[in-house]
RNA sequence: GGAGGAAUGGCAGAGCGGUUGAUUGCAGCGGUCUUGAAAACCGCCGUACCGAGAGGUACCGGGGGUUCGAAUCCCUCUUCCUCCGCCA
């Protein structure tokens, strides 16, 4: 969430921000009570710092008393402070509410977007940030989508997956078992070969954890949720990693802090079937490969392009056609400042899809999760960085579609020594 | 799942209900000394909020309670340790 005091300082900034992502006027209402609340909250908070400093003073007047032995006087001094003490709940009950409601508004405010991010209302407002140089590749009409080469080669089955769970949960076999594990594997060791510590974190988190990279309260229903245990099961690994370092203050000389790790991430996706969710397009559970990156303030947008880069060399290594889109403001996700969308191109579908978000959400997550480093004296919120390296339901897909063969599909050379094979027919 | 024990500052580890935000050691930072380093010695060394400042308030796992006053007593939750049971 937004700090009050940058609101407070910048009110033009964050209503212009809010603009571009075309809010709703309560929103911008949203604005003025927080610094309304702000406003009590601190006159309440000096009030009640009056209150108790008073009974803590005839507190140790009392202490002192009894220690000589002045009962009398000190029974008229417990009279007073159970006066203070008293009108301390009264504020204090006061306060605590104002607080309360002051984080309420607060969750409603999303991010301010960079002032990169274009003005717009969805997904055909977005900026095309890096095309694809070359002429799309075009295979005729007897190209085949991906889930028929599925089938045909036996890559995976989703009417199994139906059985066994439900749809939206495939199940890989075989080869198709293999390239999956070929292609974590290969993300793995690039994001290592980058300097990304490998961290397998836990699937399942609790609300706090869900909360600091905010996932609660907002995106409640995309989340599968435990409700024996209260747990959520994570839809990315950014959940976990980013988590790793909430209440704590880092050491100036360890930033950037440079994390991966794979993961299932489930998603619920509510009521989201139909023509465009076939196949491996949108499913409740798949594999990705995400890096996190935890960076001071002054270098974030130079590692979000860092990590941009990245992500665009293993597209480049797989050979896939892509292009890169900055969203705009209303396609960008609530928490972030700046995202740029990766799109492979499906070439028996004919469209393109995403396999990558990556992300600057600046102070936004370190604020909810009071996430710091330290300069010398000076304490400051972490920037908080993450991209997809990369999604892989989708580029699976992509890689059957776009290299299919009569003879098969031909697995990407920086694959081969992963799978073992380099067709699979 | 059952029975006991524990939770204090970066770590270790004190703390009769009353000037204890908290003794001490280590680590860290600054300094003296040294050609430099080490050692020794001196000083500093939690976070947040309110306040122009002086200063004040809160926090000893979380929440609640008793009391004029709680790190210290009570309740509750969580986590960790030991033992038993179960188990990949």
């Amino acid at each position: 969430m937004l700090q009050v005091n940058f609101i407070r300082n910048n009110r033009e900034k964050v209503l212009a921000g809010l603009n571009k992502r075309n809010v709703k006027e309560d929103i911008f209402q949203a604005i003025e009570q927080i610094l309304q609340l702000d406003d009590s909250r601190k006159s309440l908070k000096t009030e009640l710092d009056q209150v108790n400093a008073d009974r803590n003073r005839l507190s140790a007047e009392i202490g002192t008393m009894m220690k000589q032995g002045q009962k009398d006087a000190a029974e008229d001094l417990r009279k007073q402070v159970a006066k203070t003490k008293e009108r301390s709940a009264e504020v204090e009950t006061q306060l605590s509410e104002t607080e309360e409601k002051l984080t309420e508004l607060l969750y409603l405010i999303p991010n301010i977007p960079h002032e990169s991010v274009p003005q717009g209302f969805g997904a055909d407002d977005n900026e095309v940030y890096r095309d694809w140089p070359h002429p799309l590749p075009d295979l005729g009409d007897k190209a085949q989508p991906h889930w028929e080469l599925a089938s045909k080669y036996g890559v995976f089955d989703l009417e199994l997956g139906v059985k066994i769970t439900g749809a939206g949960f495939p199940v890989y076999r075989g080869k198709g078992a293999r390239l999956e594990r070929a292609l974590i594997n290969f993300f793995l060791d690039e994001a290592t070969a980058a300097g990304y510590e490998e961290i397998m974190p836990p699937l399942m988190v609790n609300e706090d954890t869900a909360r600091g990279t905010g996932q609660l309260p907002d995106k409640e229903a995309q989340m599968y949720f435990v409700e024996r245990d209260n747990l959520y099961l994570i839809p990315t690994a950014e959940v976990p990693l980013t988590n790793i370092y909430r209440d704590v203050i880092i050491d100036l000389a360890d930033l950037p802090i440079k994390m991966t790790g794979h993961t299932p991430c489930f998603r619920r996706e509510a009521g989201s079937y139909g023509a465009h969710v076939r196949g491996l397009n949108r499913v409740h559970q798949f594999d990705k490969i995400e890096i996190v990156q935890i960076a001071h303030p002054e270098k974030s947008y130079e590692i979000l392009m860092e990590m941009l880069e990245h992500v665009a060399a293993l597209l480049g290594k797989l050979g896939l056609p892509y292009r890169i889109l900055r969203l705009c403001g209303g396609d960008m996700g609530f928490t972030s400042a700046l995202t740029f969308d990766f799109e492979v191109y499906s070439a028996a579908q004919k469209r393109w899809l995403e396999v990558s978000s990556v992300s600057n959400f600046e102070t936004y997550q370190s604020n909810r999760m009071k996430m710091r480093f330290r300069d010398g004296k000076d304490i400051q919120l972490a920037h908080t960085l993450n991209g997809s390296a990369l999604a892989l339901a989708r580029i699976v897909a992509s890689i059957l579609e776009n290299n299919q063969s009569p003879e098969g599909v031909v697995i990407p050379e920086v694959l081969r020594k992963y799978t073992g094979f380099d067709i699979l027919a």
